[in-house]
DNA sequence: GTTTACAGACCGCCCGTTCTGTTTTTATGG
DNA sequence: CCATAAAAACAGAACGGGCGGTCTGTAAAC
């Protein structure tokens, strides 16, 4: 647990690249199978390790879930993220539909909603990942506020479409398989993105504080 | 199947009374415990009927589960529903919050997102439920069209608008035990009710015709 | 008496977990 | 530097339990 810049030692190299592999085969199989359907023998065949290699850093089928949602989440800042001084920031309206095409529906987006809805029942996932991802919410929505406004120039306003934005793009993640075409789907993504930048845009570079 | 004007049978009467009670369990089952663990042991419990009731009427659990999504899919229209001649139509924002307080955020709106969920991996459940779903998502944007209309008069932007609110509370469902506090969840309500009603409003009881 | 509605035992399978070995790394002592 | 014991990193067999599905028996309706 001591976080000082220690050399990695070989075991721990071994150790976390055998972690993530499992994960990466978890993220598949959540994606493919969803929660109930992963279990110990798909991800140990599609991973190609051992049960033991599992078992051994994943006691519960939980600790596996919650491993990898963490996993998760670090990678899902993605286009948010690179909003810093090196890239330019994306228009409202680009960044909604490079979530929804880029993070949520996706591989990793879909296998997030499958643990969350695993949550809402299985009280020992809950408690492995409450806190994570409280804070991890907290911490996207304070990266996205520092690149976008809303019209109010409120900070809690544009915290608030932000996060209505991200349930939006959720929730039509289950009802994918169930639009009538694939053009209607897109219509919906548009209009939602155009009500979006209505409501917000990019912060301008000088004001750096947050109203 | 003759859906003509029968006096229903004995054994009719007897046979839909035990098909409703062991859906009633089933949603109750999907609402507390997820799809995954929504067991014909568990129905049967909380039904108060013998293992044997159940196999009679459902042979698979997919047939259960799939026939409990078509009867809370019928009383799903709730609020959209008694907009009709004898009710006040509601006003956008009571309609976005009954919608989430009655409809979606209940035991039967759980159990349709559990259903939803379970519907994107399961093959076999997704092919008893695709025709009903999609039939369903017309006539409810078809419904909710009858009543009120998008600004720009667009028949197919107000099933848009209707479509975007469905889904976000959907994702809402999901978000919910991840909230900071009780009252942000209230703020996201206000906020995305707010932003609904600045695009749709009630149609004119005059014109009956739809744009 | 034939069909339907239930009742409940039964079964094979697969799941999560535990357990016992084997190999590799690391800490330690000289 | 090597020797060596302890610990960690796997490997894989074993197991009890619960699951979905089937099967036979009984009573009521038609």
């Amino acid at each position: 647990m001591t976080e000082t810049t220690q050399k990695p030692s070989l075991q721990d190299q071994r150790s976390q690249a055998m972690r993530a592999k499992i994960c990466r085969a978890a993220i598949d199989c959540l994606d493919r199978l969803g929660y109930a359907e992963t279990t110990f023998a798909k991800v140990q065949a599609k991973a190609g390790v051992s049960r033991g290699a599992i078992t051994h850093h994943f006691p519960t089928k939980q600790a596996l879930v919650a491993a990898t949602a963490m996993q998760l989440l670090s990678n899902a800042q993605g286009p948010v993220e690179r909003s810093d001084i090196t890239t330019r920031v994306l228009p409202v309206y680009d960044l909604i539909m490079t979530s929804w095409t880029r993070i949520v529906n996706s591989s990793g987006g879909r296998a997030i909603v499958e643990i969350l809805v695993a949550c809402r029942t299985d009280a020992e996932l809950y408690q492995l990942l409450e806190d994570s991802l409280l804070d991890w919410d907290q911490s996207n929505l304070a990266l996205i506020a520092q690149s976008y406004t809303s019209a109010s120039g409120d900070r809690e306003d544009t915290e608030l479409l932000w996060s209505i934005a991200r349930n939006f793009l959720r929730g039509l993640l289950l009802h994918e398989k169930f639009v009538s075409s694939p053009e209607y789907l897109t219509r919906m993504m548009d209009r939602f993105a155009r009500m979006m930048e209505s409501q917000l845009s990019i912060r301008a570079p000088s004001d750096l504080n947050q109203g």
